[in-house]
RNA sequence: GGAGAGGUGGCUGAGUGGUUGAAAGCGCUCCCCUGCUAAGGGAGUAUAGGGUUAACCCCUAUCGAGGGUUCGAAUCCCUCCCUCUCCGCCA
């Protein structure tokens, strides 16, 4: 959410920031909408204010047994009118609520402008890109030859876009999660977080998946609100949620190691093939939460945290800083990591680090305090995917993969797997 | 699932219809005194929104959430959520 404030007072600038991120702010239908607001708010409370002063009066006169008869039926004059306005007030209030909730949140300076990923900027890369000689299998067919992925039994158990991992495959993800884990607390200073899985509407909404994208999620059913989280970006942001953090405890660095569950709606025919796209996939998750002034810095920290943990597997990567047009809709900069994808012949997301500054700090009201002025201030959060584990299997076997069709594990994950390559058997 | 108790400011905790936005204590900030690994005295210290100012300040809302009763609700009524204790069931 964006600061009300902001959005009062420099209404047009942020139209212009926004229109860079394609979201056509309606300024006329705000001034409209801010102007009834202001009068009939400034209204009701005076009315309320008469009221309560009346109010006040009639206990005065009651206490002295003097009659308040008169005053009371204006009272009850006052309070009709009251209930009339505020009823109004409330509808008003409620559609400006809900134009900024489904307000994005605007961009940084540096994010160029873009309409989608092509248009996104290669910061940086990492490690050579490997040269086969023989022709490279791709992820489901290494998985079929050491029946270590099953698709079909993915499906039958639940539909299109579930997988089953076997033996070897199996394990080998076990191990990243630990391997992964290990990293992000020993080396990288993280606190290990488990969290709930199945999340309320209050928490998507701190952290900006609802009220919009409710397509992208799977609810439950019953009378609670209950969603499966798409991200433990939810259940671990919203640790901070209507909390007062005390200085000494920044900056906040989480981990946690979650499943993750999307509709994937609107991703027909996209990436249909194997376990690149799922709708339940498991994923480690980075969060961070600093004050103001140190969000950026954080973000750079994040990403090379991110980072760390493509290099000890020695995959191939490159960082990207997303256009406009490719931030998601929280964010203020985003950089996403691209694992080499050698069937695809291409980089393909297997991470994305993003500033949302007090975006989300501002839905969850999550909050610290300053000791250098004494005041109550926004906190900013910083998370990202450190990593998520089925695109990193499919980029670790596909880069690994032996002439034999053996595949080898890296270095640094040996003590994790206990072995130094998968073999068939 | 059954029975009971409870949810108040950063924390602990008073408060059962009328200057209670809320006592007291703790914590925190500032000042004074004192002086050494301590203590004492004083002042201040919730959040959100709105109005307004150079600054001050004023108004409204908020005592788990949402409704209701009333001139007036932390206090009464209803619904829901959560926590705790005991019983039952259970990984």
């Amino acid at each position: 959410m964006l600061d009300l404030k902001l959005l009062r007072n420099s209404t047009k600038e942020v139209g212009a920031l926004l229109k860079r991120k394609g979201y056509e702010f309606d300024l006329v239908n705000w001034s409209d909408l801010e102007n009834q607001r202001k009068i009939l708010q400034s209204e009701t409370e005076s009315l309320q204010s008469e009221l309560n002063t009346l109010s006040k009066e009639i206990g005065e006169l009651k206490r002295s047994n003097k009659d308040s008869s008169g005053k009371e039926k204006n009272a009850t004059e006052l309070t009709a009118r009251i209930k009339t306005k505020s009823k109004d007030l409330d509808i008003l209030l409620k559609t400006i609520n809900q134009i900024v909730m489904g307000m994005p949140n605007i961009p940084d300076e540096e994010v160029p402008d873009g309409k989608d990923e092509s248009d996104n900027i290669e910061v940086r890369t990492f490690g050579a890109v490997p040269k086969f000689n023989f022709t490279p299998l791709d992820h489901l067919e290494l998985g079929s030859l050491h029946k270590g992925i099953d698709m079909e039994s993915g499906a039958k158990i639940t539909g299109s876009r579930f997988s089953v991992l076997k033996s070897d495959f199996a394990k080998l993800q076990r191990s990243l999660i630990s391997f992964m884990m290990d990293v992000h607390v020993n080396e990288n200073g993280y606190k290990e977080v488990y969290v709930p899985f199945i999340v309320n509407s209050q928490s998507l909404e701190g952290t900006g998946q609802l009220p919009k994208f409710e397509e992208d999620l799977f609810k439950l059913e019953g009378d609670q609100s209950y969603y499966l989280a798409p991200t433990a970006e939810v259940p671990v942001s919203n640790l901070l949620r209507d909390e007062i953090i005390e200085s000494k405890q920044l900056p906040i660095k989480l981990v946690s190691h979650t499943p993750c569950f999307r509709s994937e709606a609107g991703s027909y025919g996209k990436d249909t093939k194997g376990i690149m796209r799922l709708h339940q996939f498991e994923k480690v998750e980075l969060v961070q939460a600093v004050e103001e002034g140190d969000s950026d810095e954080a973000l750079e920290e994040l990403t090379i945290h991110a980072e760390s943990i493509l290099k000890k597997l020695e995959i191939p990567y490159r960082v990207v800083l997303l256009c406009t047009g490719d931030l998601g809709f929280a964010s203020a900069k985003t950089y996403d990591l691209e694992a080499w994808v050698p069937s695809q012949n291409t980089y393909r997301e297997i991470s994305s680090c993003s500033n949302f500054r007090s975006f989300q700090a501002r839905r969850m009201m999550a909050r610290w305090k300053n000791p250098s002025n004494g005041k109550t201030e926004l906190l900013n959060t910083i998370n990202g995917s450190g990593l998520a584990l089925s695109r990193t299997l499919l980029a670790l076997v596909e880069n690994f993969q032996q002439k034999d069709g053996s595949i080898a594990i890296p270095d640094a994950l040996r003590d994790y797997f206990k072995a130094d390559s998968i073999k068939q058997n």
